[in-house]
Parts: structure tokens; sequence; C-alpha cells
DNA sequence: TACGTGATCACG
DNA sequence: GTGATCACGTAA
């Protein structure tokens, strides 16, 4: 495809790309099935806010998160759930983006078969990474390879996006505050409230 | 609202 | 080593 996003387009502080990704398409290839869909709701993280796994500097999961932005963040959360990030800003800077939410387009099928449950199969971030077949092998894959990949859509209006605190951080404290949290307004995809 | 689930992390 | 914690989903 050529209009993936470049590069630049992931060298920014987590919460311009989180607003920036709503309305873009995620693609995967994953074995020999093509899979995509329109991100609805997404969630910024930032190295120096509690919410994010980079806060207490580099650790052996977290590592991934102080790449280059363009990559994936892939690990599990609950012992059951593969969460899929993107990892933003330079090199060094812990940043990234939580996807949380999409609206099905190619690959229907594929993702039925792999989701356990019938409907909303990618309405929250556990559920898309097993839709996608997005695994904790594909952490650190760049998003300019041909496994996953984020491309150029229909461009969302402003007034479409709404923003809300982020949800399931227990223990960030004021951080869980911060209205980091994107959403396309009245989108029948975006994951419920807890 | 409760709880399964297992890697990870901050302690000792 | 070990125990608490957790960016979730489902059933009830």
């Amino acid at each position: 495809m050529n209009n993936v996003l470049p590069r630049e387009f992931y060298l920014r502080e987590a919460i311009e790309v989180a607003g920036d990704l709503l309305g873009k398409k995620l693609v995967t290839n994953i074995g020999n099935k093509i899979t995509s869909g329109l991100i609805v709701e997404t969630e910024a993280y930032a190295e120096w806010e509690r919410g994010c796994h980079a806060f207490r500097g580099k650790t052996k999961r977290s590592a991934t998160l102080f790449e280059e932005g363009g990559v994936a963040y892939v690990y599990l959360c609950y012992g059951v759930y593969k969460l899929f990030n993107v990892v933003t800003n330079v090199k060094g800077k812990g940043d990234g983006v939580l996807i949380r939410a999409l609206q099905p387009l190619d690959g229907w099928e594929v993702m039925m078969k792999r989701s356990h449950s019938k409907n909303k199969i990618t309405s929250g971030p556990g559920k898309l990474s097993l839709a996608m077949g997005i695994e904790l092998k594909h952490n650190e894959i760049s998003l300019q390879g041909n496994k996953i990949w984020i491309e150029e859509a229909a461009p969302i209006d402003a007034k479409d996006i709404q923003t809300t605190k982020r949800i399931g951080l227990g223990s960030a404290g004021d951080d869980a505050e911060l209205l980091w949290r994107f959403i396309i307004k009245e989108n029948e995809w975006v994951s419920g409230a807890r």
C-alpha cells in the first residue's frame, strides 16, 4: 500500500499521535490473512505520568516504549490479553498510544473465527488483538513492515472527536484524571465504560 | 460486582 | 525467591 503512515507521523508526543490516529486504518497480515479496521478509540501514555509502564524507567517489559516511534508494543495483561500499542516519540522517550477499539473493515470472517465472542469482536484492547491475530511475538516489530501497519483514511471531523479519562488506571493517582482517551463520538464500536 | 490468570516488578 | 499488582473480559 502506498498510503501507509510514514515514520515521521509517530515521532511526536503520544497525546498528538493518539488524536490523529482516530479514523486511520489498522491492517494486519498475519497467518496469510488480511484483516483491517478503522481506529475509533485510543489512549495516550507518556513517560512522566503514573499510568504509563515507562514511568518507573526502562524495565524488561517497558523497554520497547523507549524505542523510536513507529514500532508495535505488545504485552500480556492479566495473564490473558495481549494489548497492542503504538510506540511514539523519539528514541529514548517512553511514550506510546494504546489502541482500544476498531470498527472492522476487511476480513470479518477471519476475525470472527479467531474471536471467542460473537459480536463487538474488536471493541476493547484485548478482543481487538485477538481478532487481528496480534501476538506477543509482534512486540517491537516495525509498523512500516508487512505484518502490521496503519494507513491514511478519510479524515475525521474535529467535532466528532471526544476526549475522556483513560480506562482501568487504578493506581495512577491524579494522572488517571487526564483526558487522554480519544474516541469517535457515537461510534458503536467504541468500548463501553467500566 | 466478582474473579480468573500469569508475567512482571519491587522488595529482601 | 516471593508476593502484590495489573492499560481486561465475562458471567451473574
